[in-house]
DNA sequence: TCCGGTACCCACCTTTTGGTAAGCATGGCC
DNA sequence: GGCCATGCTTACCAAAAGGTGGGTACCGGA
């Protein structure tokens, strides 16, 4: 797999937890797989939108690894796959939290828009 | 300047506060200002072992962009400039403290090694 | 006179990351 | 038999991020 590895060594805590979110969608996809529970991959990228099949594939597989989500595949026709938070997932979910927190106000202070879903 | 440029518009708070602390020695700066208040480049280059004096500036110079440091000028010669957090970098780190101890966690729990600096 | 220390800037190159488009395996439906 | 749907993989590109090594201006000290 030509991806990334690293998994240290890191200089410190944060370093360690950017290590595993950094990627473009990576904290989307737990945002959604916070919020619902069990996606499969279609819906998983009709719930962000702008991603690619390349990408979300890649995003999950590297999730995957780094033990924050579990994939379940069920051998059917048409197949069908679907992937939740592992325990690790949910507890850095949580660790974002207040960094989300700064964000918002982050958004609010400097006027940036946010990106509108129209949900379907 | 050939830098990046965002600010919006954003998924969500997470995605607006990583487009801020994403880079390769922005927690690290964040977290030596934190710490010692008031830094010189050069203090800050000695700290961070490992950055190129352009990555520095560069990094520094986006963090000042997006409002979490202060840079003073000192007209002397030799030159000086001080570098220190501003209030939305103080509360930018607080916001990343429940992520540095769950990269503290991943460590442990991966049994990755820390970057060993020596002091000199 | 040359060297070192300060805080940079600039040009160039490599590595990493992300995006596009195509193909594949399977079986049901018409 | 052709088409559709699902959940991928692969090959190929483009853009962004990061690294290297040089230059600058100034002054003090050897």
């Amino acid at each position: 797999m030509a991806t990334k590895a690293r998994r240290g060594p890191y200089f410190c805590g944060i370093d360690a937890a950017m290590d595993v979110v950094s990627g473009k969608w990576k904290s989307l996809i737990l945002w959604e797989l916070n919020d619902h529970g069990v996606r499969r991959f279609a819906e998983l990228r009709r719930g962000l939108p702008g991603v690619s099949e390349k990408m979300l594939t890649q995003q999950l597989r590297e999730m995957e690894e780094d033990g924050l989500v579990h994939r379940e595949v069920y051998r059917e026709v048409p197949p069908r796959v679907e992937y939740s938070l592992t325990e690790h997932g949910t507890s850095l979910n949580q660790a974002l939290a207040s960094l989300g927190d700064w964000g918002v106000e982050r958004i609010r202070r400097i006027g940036a828009e946010k990106v509108t879903v129209s949900a379907s």
